[in-house]
DNA sequence: CTGAAAGCGCTTACAG
DNA sequence: CTGAAAGCGCTTACAG
């Protein structure tokens, strides 16, 4: 392969100069371009990054650490960072911890290693050894999604609340009573906040949000599954499950099925993240969406501030609810005040 | 950050020592083994990966460039390539197309620049210049899922022929007779074969596969809702709707449920590539299945064969199909021969 | 505007 | 078993 000194000997002019066309410095010839442009021309040569990253010290890398590939919101949100990333010159390598804490801690430092320029975190739990240190370290990092409280990091995520409140009322307006949560992991934030804001929601209504429903998952369908059947097997049922991700809402939908019960029927079910088969799975099902594209791209935009030493500054934005059919309204149609977005086909 | 002089400094011997602890090199005494290692943990030292690969000439990293994140197949291929790679000592770098050939050849070219070991890659199209250039300059890649012909690469893939045929036997002993097809680019293998798959067990019927039953699509959602509209806008519209990727099939539920029809008692639909959510669309999805992460860890195991000098072969792995509602049978229960695998819950 | 030279942080023959 | 030195392919003050 051919190397910048080919390039030189090609262009009959040193390295230095070569070197100074490929990055665009100003004083250079006009002949001495064109002859250096030719050659590279030529030879088809491509600077070596690995090179070029320990001479100058920056990779103009990103690396993304997120919770789980496999859940449809965690691949949005990764797409939206590698598409904003790549229009700020940047390339971005993605480790997927899996929610495994040690997993993560492996990416973190496999990342690091690589002397990436900063990184993206959707901390799998309260914070493990090498995330921390590489806060610590001034590492430029930003967390998005999930964060760790302590840790003087921006933080780019979406506030539910006030879905979550609008979910609450829209089933209580059904006349639904007995809420259950399907939770996340307590060590998340997202996890915990969740809960809090769907038991807060419940406390505006007169209801409680009692022990037996709140099921403690872990973001993940088989938890979901586990769950619902332990609500299923409640003396008292409750009548609508919310779930705290799209991946145990699937694992809910799993629990139902295989007892031969129907949704909204018999139990109805609601979920935080929404994704394109809400609509079509039977029934079409309730969330609460994130508006994932603008998160990722708001994280980029932090990290690569911090990056280029701009302040970089947190950012938290709205999700909202889309009202479906697994609660037990009567569809897009059914005029209902208290459903702030109806959407039936995408 | 420490530096391998600082580790030295530290245990009071030389660089190259410790780089030979580092590195594991037998002859090193076990006294400067046990100060190295002292020193490297009393330092927190980590070495640089970016100098480690500029002086050994790799990167242990392998780069993978897929057609579409955003499609749950690609997105477990990519989860399973980069668990088989982590198992060998390898990282993955994904780059995602989005079906775009420029794309493509934008990640191929950063990835080249970055000197990773060797290429996974699911063309987007017929061959880009920048892929086919690596592939001349004998850069060690495989194809997955989807390959160039008429270029010496190992292919890692699944047959879906035997699969298709029973697709259609179902399709024919259900009754149904008029069959279109939703296809892939015909620049690529798969948007290709599919087809011919199609085609050839139709003949097998006695069946034909007239034009206005092949819907040229992009395997992206949206072209399956507009070739869907216009099998819907025919005289004579099909029986039965196969889409060749689990988007398009999305769009074509879209499109039918835009129209106020029901699947699959106004009309049935089939998809190639099964995804946990077909087993709760309303109706549940009958689909090909292909062994997704065996098909991954093949890719891996056959590239990395080929960065170690050892041959690397292709490898061709059976697709199967899972028979559910969408195209007209009587459910989980109903016994039909012609299906041989039958499956109600994941 | 151009070039010779140092140096980024490692690894690895080569000597001893 | 250990160390001094060269070199991987670039970039960038420093001189001219």
């Amino acid at each position: 392969m051919a190397g910048i000194k080919d390039v030189a000997a090609e262009a009959g002019l040193s390295v230095a100069t070569v070197s100074r066309v490929l990055n665009g410095h100003p004083s250079v010839s006009e002949d001495a371009r064109r002859r250096v442009t030719d050659a590279v021309e030529r030879l088809g040569y491509r600077p070596n990054a690995v090179a070029r990253s320990l001479r100058t010290d920056q990779t103009r890398t990103l690396g993304l650490v997120i919770s789980d590939v496999m859940n449809p919101y965690f691949t949005e949100l990764a797409r939206s960072v590698e598409e904003e990333a790549r229009s700020l010159g940047y390339s971005v390598i993605i480790g997927n911890a899996d929610e495994r804490p040690d997993l993560q801690d492996h990416h973190v430092t496999t990342l690091l290693d690589r002397r990436i320029d900063g990184l993206l975190v959707s901390p799998t739990d309260g914070g493990s050894p090498g995330m921390l240190g590489a806060a610590r370290a001034g590492t430029p990092m930003v967390f998005v999604d999930r964060w760790i409280p302590g840790v003087d990091v921006p933080v780019v995520r979406s506030d539910g609340r006030a879905a979550v409140r609008a979910l609450v009322a829209h089933l209580h307006a059904l006349g639904h009573r007995r809420l259950a949560i399907i939770a996340g992991p307590a060590a998340t934030t997202t996890g915990r906040e969740r809960v809090d804001a769907f038991r807060e929601a419940l406390a505006a209504h007169g209801l409680e949000l009692p022990d037996p429903y709140i099921g403690q998952g872990d973001f993940q369908a088989g938890s979901g599954r586990r769950v619902t059947e332990g609500f299923l097997d409640l003396a008292e049922p409750p009548e609508v499950v919310f779930a705290a991700d799209n991946l145990m809402a699937l694992g809910a939908l799993d629990a139902i099925r295989a007892r031969g019960l129907r949704v909204p029927d018999d139990i109805g079910l609601a979920a935080f993240d929404d994704i394109p088969w809400f609509v079509h799975t039977d029934p079409p099902v309730t969330a609460v969406a994130q508006p994932t594209r603008e998160l990722g791209r708001a994280a980029v935009r932090a990290l690569v501030d911090r990056i280029e030493g701009r302040p970089g500054a947190s950012v938290t934005l709205p999700a909202r609810l889309v009202v479906r059919r697994s609660c037990g309204e009567g569809g897009p149609g059914t005029g209902n005040p208290l459903s702030p977005v109806r959407r039936s086909t995408p």
